[in-house]
DNA sequence: TGAAAACCTTGACAATTGTCAATGGTCAGC
DNA sequence: GCTGACCATTGACAATTGTCAAGGTTTTCA
């Protein structure tokens, strides 16, 4: 259930099973339904959270309402709008769940207690930061210098598992394209 | 000269002139040319950038040798390739002077050790990362959700002294577009 | 200052991508 | 298991964006 959590926490830093304890005692699990929907834009973002097992979107809507995918979250990994989290204040995305699944939440007074007391943790949030920067650092580079079936193959290649399993709709929408143009670009390969 | 990054820590931190003092002492002054090249893709970054005065780019290669520019940085902003620098690994960008001006340089050894042993110095490296990865969350989100024509428009609204100080073809870099295509963008608004 | 290089714009055309519509398939929830 | 909603694909066409070429301008730097 949340072993995978205390796992994570463990691999990252030196284990002092009491801070262990005292971190773990902040989260609380969450079982996701399918589309269940854990940030709206324009709400403050409450939570952060670990993603156990199931699939999270991180999305805007373009001018027509569609939904643009900025982020896509699986196992072992962090999900949050971190400027509304981090400030509380409005949200400017949307967080949503693909796959149903099992989370951890952290509230924002219990994440800031950590960070400022136990000093692990706070090294924790660091590599979460910078990891979710460096990504997002290489996804930026894909939309300034790749056309669409560029960035389709840098896909394949560097994050096949992900592709593998999300609907086509999604891909396209994490490609920055209409499912059409995708459903042509794959057939193409 | 250097008094505009003293300004930038002080600003951030409760200011302890001696902690002050020692961080200040492992920055190195660096005048730039026009077009130096601070890194180069497939080299190791070695040095952290506070931009005292002047204006920086950060770009890759596309298929066909153009740049792509993914991070344009100017007055009172830090730049690196935070990868590169952070894990003293092959660099995947490149960086260069677009604006001559006046560059303030830690390099790698000085500022591990500055994030170990001055807390405060470690808490302004998490804002750097938490700024940096926040501005390319929103940057993310133009391409993902916006047509080239509504980029210009975020651009202008958003960031209306950048576009005034660079050229055409720089800011169509940025965008993602080709330079005849900003100019044609342009002539429509 | 003068020559060379780079830049900006525009035209013509090609390639890419989006939109709308129709079809058949798949899947979630009752 | 049924059923209605959503999904994937394809065609036809429109809109957007890129490429190549040319011209006049500005900028650089020796």
């Amino acid at each position: 259930m949340q072993a995978s959590l205390e796992q994570y926490i463990r691999d990252r830093i030196g284990a002092d099973d009491a801070q262990l304890g005292e971190v773990m005692s902040h989260f609380s699990p969450l079982k996701t339904r399918r589309n269940q929907l854990l940030v709206r834009e324009g709400d403050i973002c409450r939570y952060c959270y670990f993603v156990v097992k199931g699939c999270v979107q991180v999305f805007v809507y373009d001018r027509n309402g569609d939904e643009s995918t900025r982020d896509i979250v699986v196992e072992n990994n962090w999900v949050s709008e971190l400027f509304s989290f981090g400030n509380q204040v409005s949200a400017r995305e949307n967080i949503r769940v693909v796959e149903p699944g099992q989370l951890m939440a952290i509230g924002y007074d219990s994440f800031q207690k950590m960070v400022q007391t136990v000093p692990p943790f706070e090294q924790i949030y660091r590599q979460i930061v910078e990891q979710s920067y460096v990504n997002s650092v290489f996804r930026l580079n894909t939309f300034v210098s790749m056309d669409a079936l560029e960035r389709m193959q840098w896909l394949s290649e560097y994050q096949p598992k992900l592709l593998a399993r999300l609907s086509s709709r999604l891909v396209a929408s994490y490609l920055g394209i209409s499912p059409e143009t995708y459903s042509r670009l794959k057939a193409r390969l």
